[in-house]
DNA sequence: AATACGGGGGT
DNA sequence: ACCCCAGTATT
């Protein structure tokens, strides 16, 4: 039996039931890529559920507000997903009449599409023999052909695509190519991988070499930057005790784009009640402030990938309103990153 | 060819 | 603390 053989036989018997799997609607298939790039089946599963229930289609995807669409985003990370899924959206309604592209050139045009998932929108879809390669995959065909070029190079990429295409059984893409992401994710895992059991392990290499646990290569060390945030939170209480407070939109380049936040004073280092008041009487629209404390002592460190953020909150008592008010009953409404919404459930305005 | 881009969960 | 996740766009 083949290789693509074994996957599918596998795939058959030990495949997931989940949502996106039951339909070949190309709109649905699309959604559930996009929002599973970078992100496990457990964590996107209900925001597909609640995105489908949200937008039936993608004439109701066009439709809506971009802020309407970061919201429901809101916790998934890499908010340019959800932009680029608006826009693309868009384009197939204004420029397909909302029937998307039906093969893979096709579909890499649009945005927030590349190549892994033209690639399985293509064979889900239309059965069309593109071979997927996303992190399942790297991991699957590095140990069983013992691969040892880092898949984050650029010959490594190269040749894990080539080499994808060319074990794949190419009359039924549809099949290999979800079974064989469904058999890294569940059987052929990066710890502690189902060896012993393995429908694969007669013709593994890395297995008979003794080096699963070194495969797949990747090189690159993420150096992490620190960060010092400090979010001044407006408090503001009306005639009838309503309170209010402030926030701004994330926009230009790097982290949140779009989302909105509190007033913020970057600083090198952690801050002082001293540097955050210069800062309210110089550079912010925040007037006539009545005292600021801080809400915690010991800075919140919110982790990305990328970025440590060590982030004090502090409390703006403000006796007149200037502008940007927004009604603390209202702050729901708005898409904000986890770090402010952790804030927002803890306080009490 | 590198780097930026989130947040959660496993070890 | 480190790694990984149904990657893509931008430098």
């Amino acid at each position: 039996m083949s290789f693509s053989e074994k996957i599918i036989r596998w795939y058959h018997d030990n495949k997931r039931d989940l949502p996106w799997r039951s339909t070949q609607e190309p709109y649905k298939i699309w959604l559930s890529e996009i929002i599973l790039q970078q992100t496990r089946v457990a964590q996107g599963t209900p925001y597909y559920q609640r995105f489908i229930t949200a937008f039936p289609t993608v004439f109701h995807l066009a439709q809506a507000d971009e802020e309407e669409v970061l919201k429901l985003w809101q916790g998934l990370g890499y908010y340019s997903r959800a932009r680029n899924l608006h826009a693309a959206a868009k384009t197939v309604v204004r420029e397909h009449d909302g029937t998307f592209p039906q093969n893979h050139k096709g579909l890499l045009a649009l945005k927030g599409v590349g190549d892994y998932t033209a690639s399985a929108i293509a064979s889900i879809c239309y059965n069309e023999p593109q071979a997927v390669v996303d992190g399942n995959v790297y991991r699957v065909l590095s140990r069983y052909f013992e691969v040892e070029h880092p898949v984050n190079s650029t010959v490594g990429i190269r040749y894990f695509r080539q080499l994808a295409q060319e074990v794949m059984d190419a009359e039924r893409p549809r099949d290999y190519n979800q079974g064989i992401m469904e058999f890294g994710a569940m059987h052929c895992t990066p710890k502690n991988p189902n060896c012993l059991f393995c429908p694969l392990k007669e013709g593994c290499v890395a297995l008979k070499e003794g080096k699963v646990g070194q495969l797949p290569v990747k090189t690159k060390k993420t150096k992490v930057r620190t960060r010092h945030f400090n979010y001044m939170v407006p408090v503001f209480k009306d005639r009838n005790d309503v309170p209010y407070t402030c926030l701004v939109q994330r926009k230009g380049k790097g982290i949140w784009q779009g989302l909105w936040q509190f007033p913020l004073l970057e600083t090198d280092a952690e801050a002082d009640l001293a540097q955050v008041q210069h800062e309210l009487t110089a550079n912010t629209p925040l007037k006539n402030t009545e005292e600021t404390v801080l809400f915690n002592e010991r800075p919140v460190v919110h982790k990305l990938s990328h970025q440590h953020l060590h982030t004090k909150f502090w409390i703006v008592g403000q006796k007149v309103w200037g502008e940007h008010a927004v009604p603390v009953s209202e702050l729901e409404k708005y898409p904000v990153p986890v770090l402010i919404a952790d804030f927002i459930k803890t306080f009490k305005f």
